[in-house]
RNA sequence: GCGCCUGUAGCUCAGUUGGAUAGAGCAACGGCCUUCUAAGCCGUAGGUCAGAGGUUCGAACCCUCUCAGGCGUGCCA
């Protein structure tokens, strides 16, 4: 149990036994709100029940903090001191060893140190990057990639069961797009005039393909049909592009335990069981030869077309069935990582999951704004219709996966973000990631010379930990200690900044302790052992926060 | 037109879901290496939380309106 529930449940038992005795009438207590106030002269802990009882008891918020203190005095070993103050809080300051003592759950939980129970084995599903394989990521997918997986790997963190997929948007339009591009481009290198249209992919990459072909296959796709060009460059540039997708992508860190092919909808006929059981429902209806998913019903500003009245279904057909798919596959919860020019379908993919008979929030959302590319403070020109955009296989090849990892992951994904290269490179407190990597490299080389210096780091003996008494010993536990919440609530909200955040915060306070504090004392044995224990747990929190981000941290730099 | 998002220090952004005197990093200025990694630390300065109303003990946060910027608003994907 927590400090925060420890607390919680003694102003509960305080306040119960008030009621008791007579000296608070109402009987009743509210939610008991726990809070870390903003300034450390109000505490380590502040509650504003008495503020919340005022109404009811009739008594002003001070007086009745006055009479839950004078209760509570004396009855939990966990607590140094209360006060009232302000308008009616009641200040908690936590006893030293208590605080110490977290040092020691640390330890004991190593690499599990974080990770909470909340997610109960929940199944959830994140989805994420699922670009068309009509062309190599980009840096805005990158920071897709970064975003989902680690908001995955957050959730497993908080006990989840969770599972990572990659749709493969291998059906519709674009696919023919795609083949008669790789087509025109293949004719082209063999020497015939071609014109080259403009909707079709104007990328380089297009070029390699066609190139890639010639070498495999020789000219002998000049003399069959367009039809069979076109669906054979399809197929193959396809395949050769989500193979290039992967590779970036694991190259970058991440790895998905599923690929889910939009065509394997169409071919195992659960579009059509999708609309179909859409249209049992009353939810889709008929309309000037085509039809419509009552999207509207759910908040949505008009009605969508599911099956075009040429009879040829929707993207929106595709992701009814995909999402039904999802459910049908036993997860509790579905989330899905959107380029935030999508949001206008946040709206009609809500209604979906409602006609399936969900509940709205079983489909969680998270939209990823852009990202501005800077160099040394210079925004970088990108242009995705000439096909001149930055890839992520180069921004990683360039900066690093661990400074692509961190940048990415350094706002929250709802606002715009500026990814500068130069500062991603830079070997320099100006730049985060070596700001929080290095304060781990500096207590790992800390250890190194406790070893050189015979000053073996074996807590097994026991640690003295009554000697971490300075300010700035208990205010590194005291940071260390809030890790767990803070990775509780990044996970369930899908902001993987906070751990970002915590990090460099972490980083801060340690490299402050470092300058003050001195670990190795010679002639103080039992104060080295105890700040080396001390620094040992810092470790492990950092390394834990930067794993489950996708970073490394490193032993040494 | 309608809808969604954003607006916090010169710049880039946090702000624990309504708490006490709004925070960090850059940039600026001034200090700190004979010491376990200076890829570091300490200090100074910087604010009408876009604006105006409202809700209550209490608002950067919730409601209404206004202004500014971005995005969306296909029988495209």
């Amino acid at each position: 149990m927590d400090m925060k529930e420890q607390l919680r449940a003694c102003i509960l038992k305080g306040i119960e036994g008030c009621f008791a005795d007579g000296t608070l009438t109402s009987g009743v207590v509210p939610a008991i709100n726990i809070e870390k106030p903003a300034h450390q002269e109000h505490g380590d802990f502040a509650s504003n029940v008495a503020m919340q009882m005022a109404k009811a008891e009739r008594k002003a918020p001070r007086a009745i903090a006055e009479i839950i203190v004078n209760k509570l005095a004396g009855s939990s070993d966990l607590i140094k001191s209360l006060e009232v103050a302000g308008p009616g809080f009641i200040n908690f300051f936590v006893k030293d060893d208590a605080w110490r003592m977290i040092l020691q759950d640390i330890d004991q939980a190593g690499e599990q140190y974080g990770k909470s129970k909340v997610g109960a084995g929940r199944k959830v599903q994140v989805e994420f990057v699922s670009a068309n394989p009509t062309g190599p990521l980009h840096i805005g997918h990158g920071r897709g990639a970064a975003t989902g997986d680690a908001v995955a790997s957050l959730l497993l963190a908080a006990g989840f069961d969770v599972q990572k997929e990659y749709y493969i948007n291998d059906a519709g339009n674009q696919m023919n797009t795609l083949g008669l591009s790789g087509l025109l481009r293949y004719k082209e290198l063999l020497g015939e005039k071609i014109e080259f249209p403009e909707n079709c992919y104007q990328g380089g990459y297009m070029k390699d393909i066609a190139r890639e072909v010639i070498t495999k296959h020789g000219d002998r796709f000049l003399n069959v049909s367009q039809e069979e060009g076109v669906a054979f460059f399809a197929k193959f540039g396809g395949d050769v592009i989500l193979k290039g997708i992967d590779e970036d992508l694991q190259d970058f860190g991440v790895r998905f335990d599923n690929w889910f092919s939009e065509q394997s909808l169409f071919d195992q006929g659960k579009v059509d069981s999708a609309v179909k059981e859409m249209q049992e429902k009353g939810l889709i209806y008929e309309q000037d030869g085509a039809l419509w998913f009552k999207t509207t019903d759910y908040g949505d500003d008009k009605d969508r077309v599911v099956v075009r009245s040429n009879g040829v279904t929707t993207y929106f057909a595709s992701d009814i069935a995909y999402h039904r798919d999802k459910f049908a596959r036993g997860f509790d919860w579905v989330i899905d990582v959107w380029g935030a020019d999508h949001h206008g379908y946040v709206p009609r993919l809500k209604g979906v999951v409602q006609g399936l008979g969900r509940k709205a929030d079983d489909l969680g959302i998270i939209l990823v704004q852009l990202v501005a590319l800077l160099r040394d403070g210079v925004p970088v020109a990108m242009s995705t219709r000439s096909g001149e955009f930055v890839t992520l296989k180069e921004v990683v090849d360039e900066v690093g996966r661990d400074a692509a990892r961190f940048f990415f992951l350094m706002r929250r994904s709802d606002s715009q973000l500026d990814f500068d290269l130069e500062l991603a490179k830079r070997q320099s407190a100006d730049n985060p990631v070596y700001y929080v990597q290095y304060a781990h490299a500096r207590i790992k080389s800390i250890f190194e010379t406790a070893r050189e210096r015979g000053v073996a780091p074996d807590f097994s003996g026991g640690v003295n930990l009554q000697l971490l008494e300075s300010a700035d010993d208990l205010a590194l536990v005291k940071k260390l200690s809030l890790f767990p919440e803070t990775l509780e609530s990044a996970a369930v909200n899908f902001e993987p900044h906070r751990i970002t955040y915590f990090l460099q915060d972490l980083a801060g306070e340690f490299h402050s302790f470092y300058n003050k504090s001195r670990v190795i004392i010679p002639e103080e044995p039992e104060l080295t052992r105890a700040r080396l224990f001390l620094l040992h747990c810092a470790a492990i929190t950092l390394k834990n926060a930067l794993t489950v981000l996708g970073i490394s941290a490193p032993e040494r730099m």
